[in-house]
DNA sequence: TTGAAAGCGCTAACAT
DNA sequence: ATGTTAGCGCTTTCAA
């Protein structure tokens, strides 16, 4: 089976005429005769003729190909952005090669000069927690490659970006928890050093100030995983006696709060009520159902991909480039209900 | 910045020798003097030439990239399945371009056509629920591009495969509950026309009549996602009365269950043990924590990876297809406990 | 030790 | 209406 695909040149020795003669009939080029160009379409269909998409990539400069560049697959909010990317780029006939980082530095810079050695048209990337080095994204545009960043941004280059409103996304959950009764809330915070930790901590204390409520770096617990709350429960558990409210950076986070609190006696939402931060589709299967704010990954992906085909395409302006944010939204559940025995 | 990229042909130019011999002193050719090598690898790097994939490619009909094509993205096991394969394909060298199909075969073969036209050295696919129809794989053989099959095989078509064996992890999931001293237990099942469907059924049974229980076709409620299940609550509380054990075929759905006994005064574990069939990290998470079979996810994305290498560098034998089956691992939480009050 | 030429598959300017 | 030629960037045989 192995024997090479058909090319132009098969088709026109068989056919007796000339490879261009073959290439402008299967284009409907005007110039070529209908019964030339019916003799060679209706060979090519018989012999299942296919272009050979690296020579005219290689000959036009274009790949309709373009690379994601991502820190982890298995995330649902990285995944949920890759299928809105996915479907936007599938309507208008690209194709996509992903490359996972892991959150390492060096594999991002490989990644990202393996894409531009393949000449995709485009470049998604959301940064690697390790990166501090940005001369391998400068690279990029020194090559000429369109690029958009999402969620993991990088504020030292400037390029189209789409990212969350984690600073507002913190703001609506800390003002739903305030608008439920909530007076102390606590918040399990993700490290200051990176920018959805900072966000949302200073979202959450934008809220609290806002409604003339305290908030204390005491109720401020650095936790932003199942198992940091589980080796911090010792301290959450000193607090609890004097909240009645908990804001976590995400879900799992606020997940395992509440198990930890219900193990301790304490109901939620009757004596302390809960919210999240939306990465995925754990919230509606808590106990309680947990409230969280969702944010929009597959209308992020979309987002970034139609930038993208923007400057591909040419019709963005080279060198503007645009910022768009999309604000997250509350999905009020059980958890948060203050009072509310369940 | 749109300077296009520098060939050799450049380097040829600016150091007043031909391209050949730029090419063979890229490369360390041994024809070549020292001297002439130093210089010109010098100023490559100088110039920060990058040889252009492409033209590699169409010259040596080998693109280093594989395709992946896959129903859907936003799925925990999916998704770790491909984390799989892109660790492993990263490791050779591989580019993976991923084609979602969204279960849609009109899409799948566009993809796969895709593909083929891209020259991929080999594509892994898991195929679409609504695919019954396979001329598109046997196109993919008749191109002579290597396939590999994992987890959403199709008999049809000889090839590797990947699978996870349910049969047996069913029988685990079963046997687990039997052992845990459950006598009447019932099966959430899914549609037979699907193999996980039909296996994991089947691998219930054969584990029930081993041990010499009844295995009742009314014990055996079809619904496979959380909202079938809210939609059969009827059915389900009906027979509640009269089960001590529930065989759910995914997580998601053995939760929604859970919820539902919950809900009207059933105790889990006490009253009635549950076990799931491995789909993520949910299980951990839900109330109280699920058992479950975990499927690996990861490593069958390596597996297939591997052999699929195995066929693109010919190592393997033309025309000889081995099938790997990856056997589920019980993970015991606290949801199968028959009798133990939580 | 180096260069010239041909070719991977395709297209387009330039003949005819 | 069709053919010839050159070239996209690279490698490799053949010749010098």
């Amino acid at each position: 089976m192995k024997s090479h695909p058909i090319t132009i040149k098969d088709i026109a020795r068989v056919l007796g005429i000339s490879p261009s003669t073959v290439s402008r009939a299967l284009k409907d080029h005007p110039d070529i005769s209908p019964k030339t160009k019916q003799l060679v379409q209706t060979f090519a269909e018989k012999v299942n003729y296919r272009p050979n998409a690296l020579a005219l990539s290689l000959r036009s400069s274009k790949t309709n190909t373009i690379g994601i560049v991502i820190p982890e697959i298995v995330h649902h909010f990285f995944s949920t952005v890759i299928s809105g990317i996915e479907d936007v780029a599938y309507g208008k006939g690209f194709n996509a090669i992903i490359c996972q980082t892991n959150e390492n530095y060096q594999r991002e810079v490989i990644d990202l000069q393996a894409l531009i050695d393949n000449r995709v048209d485009g470049i998604l990337v959301s940064m690697s927690k390790n990166t501090h080095d940005f001369a391998h994204f400068q690279n990029v545009q020194e090559n000429g490659v369109p690029m958009v960043f999402f969620d993991r941004i990088c504020e030292a280059i400037s390029t189209d970006r789409v990212i969350a409103d984690d600073f507002e996304g913190a703001r609506i959950a800390t003002k739903h928890l305030i608008s439920k009764g909530c007076k102390k809330i606590m918040h399990l915070s993700a490290p200051q050093h990176l920018l959805i930790g900072k966000n949302r901590k200073e979202g959450f204390c934008s809220a609290m100030k806002e409604h003339q409520l305290e908030c204390k770096e005491q109720f401020i617990v650095k936790c932003d995983t199942r198992e940091s709350v589980f080796a911090k429960e010792d301290e959450i558990l000193n607090l609890a006696g004097s909240i009645d409210g908990i804001f976590a950076v995400n879900d799992s986070t606020a997940i395992a709060v509440m198990q930890v609190l219900q193990r301790n006696g304490y109901n939620v939402p009757k004596d302390i009520a809960v919210v999240g931060f939306g990465d995925g589709p754990i919230a509606d299967i808590a106990y309680p159902p947990l409230s969280t704010v969702e944010q929009k990954g597959y209308i992020i992906g979309q987002a970034a991909m139609n930038l993208l085909i923007g400057h591909i395409e040419e019709t963005a302006i080279d060198g503007e480039f645009e910022t768009k944010i999309f604000t997250p939204e509350l999905v009020e559940r059980t958890s948060s209900q203050l009072g509310k025995t369940i």
